[in-house]
DNA sequence: TCATATGTTCAATATCAATGAACAATATCG
DNA sequence: CGATATTGTTCATTGATATTGAACATATGA
């Protein structure tokens, strides 16, 4: 929810950054929304969200209900992510070697990167057999209960670690989940150590996964890739081991990123 | 390419409607833009878009190259993409029949929408085994050569049939592909016949199609799903029987659509 | 049925988005 | 390798227009 942010750099058309808030306003929380609710929450006035509005749906951007008058995102979007997803060429990479890792494993393998603080899955691989761990593409999650998150976060500064946490929070999803920041930054250390990151059961229960940063041609972690499971797939005495291959598929794709940026 | 469309409808924030305009001219034909590039196909200042863009990058909807300095669709769209598929509750109501298709022909299973005279994929779901025919969710495709676009095509007025057509063109993918005005009317008379629409290696070689239409609560048409696979397994002679059943499981979806709008 | 809330319209004003010219940095060509 | 064209970027000015508040219409709920 508190995804609405003000830019940081500068943006010169502030109309369009009322714009562009508005639309961020929808999450998967708030998928329909009324006029005054976002003019409210946003802080901007009901008739300009309501311009605003009006505009994007004679773009397609969003859809009114014709019932409730509620308003929600448009199709048009849905085909704008279609071309970042082309676009980013990650497929031609990522995937050939997800695939292997699942091959591997025989797990479902993720791939993520982090945006405005938290995660999101950018691929997903399943296992042949049917999954339990069914994830899908261009979801988002909280940095600090996700395997893929904590392996990002670990290789932040501290001060951009600090302030995604402060920013975002760390809300409890299971009884695992750590809430606690100076716990977090233990947590992180080891994962800097050992080279990997561990999810065990901290976001959903019954779930561990195993993550491994991506580096990119200058070295800098702004993706992970992980494999995820029942517990009883990766018991906590066997990850240590399992994850040794895993930092090799890991470092197969950052070797493959000179391009990525 | 000519999918940058003034709005037909009355969109009060014009400043909004260039920007939303430079988001659009992002294609997967297209994924990666400069600055002057877009201003003249646009018909806007370079200035003007210059500055869009450098607040679209400081939202996370585009952006930059540091090598090459143009632009590309940010990150951030995937999320609101994300936010569109769970919103629309398609998934829930209906993935399960979609399966229930793909478990009875075991050939991969699409679901799409009309939007702006192009289809959009907003559901697949593939055989188990390996699959030719993948396709991603989100995809756009012309609806002259695609069997859920000629399904969409058949029950649109005639009106807006032809505005479609004229506004997105024949583009010929294969030789089977419709690329007369008059064939196609012949063609989409005969889907209105029949119930179903066959797509006959016209988009891609070697892979056919059969497409029904899905009704929303006042019966109107705007949306399609289909079978599609190997031509070895979708004989011409067997697709008249074939059919059938696909028409039943599209009413039984129509049927279901009671809530969408 | 009345009261409250929510979406919508509209005219007026101050804001700020658009503009064009100039600069810097890169790419292209001779 | 140097000259030229091209592209991204900056900035001050100004005329268009986004924003605003108040009023209306419609829906919701007691």
């Amino acid at each position: 929810m508190p995804d609405t942010k003000v830019p940081d750099k500068k943006a010169p058309v502030s109309s369009l950054v009322k714009a562009l808030r508005v639309l961020d306003s929808f999450s998967l929380e708030q998928p329909e929304q009324g006029v005054t609710e976002i003019a409210e929450r946003l802080g901007i006035h009901k008739s300009t969200v309501y311009n605003i509005l009006t505009t994007c749906e004679a773009m397609g951007y969003v859809q009114q209900d014709p019932h409730t008058r509620r308003y929600r995102l448009g199709l048009h979007i849905l085909r704008l992510g279609q071309v970042v997803r082309e676009g980013m060429d990650l497929r031609r990479v990522v995937v050939p070697v997800m695939e292997r890792v699942r091959d591997y494993y025989r797990e479902a393998v993720h791939f993520a990167v982090e945006l405005n603080g938290q995660v999101v899955y950018l691929e997903t691989v399943q296992p042949l057999e049917r999954s339990v761990a069914s994830l899908a593409v261009g979801k988002s999650a909280y940095m600090h209960c996700t395997g893929v998150g904590k392996a990002i976060l670990a290789h932040m500064s501290p001060e951009r670690m600090h302030a995604v946490i402060s920013e975002q929070g760390m809300a409890q999803y299971t009884q695992n989940t750590i809430t606690d920041l100076a716990e977090l930054e233990i947590e992180l250390e080891k994962i800097r150590r050992q080279g990997y990151a561990v999810d065990n059961m901290e976001y959903e229960w019954g779930i561990r996964c195993i993550a491994v940063p991506i580096r990119n041609e200058i070295g800098v972690v702004h993706a992970s890739m992980s494999i995820s499971g029942p517990s009883e797939r990766l018991p906590l005495e066997a990850i240590a081991e399992m994850a040794q291959p895993l930092m090799h598929f890991g470092a197969d794709i950052s070797k493959r990123f000179g391009w990525l940026r």
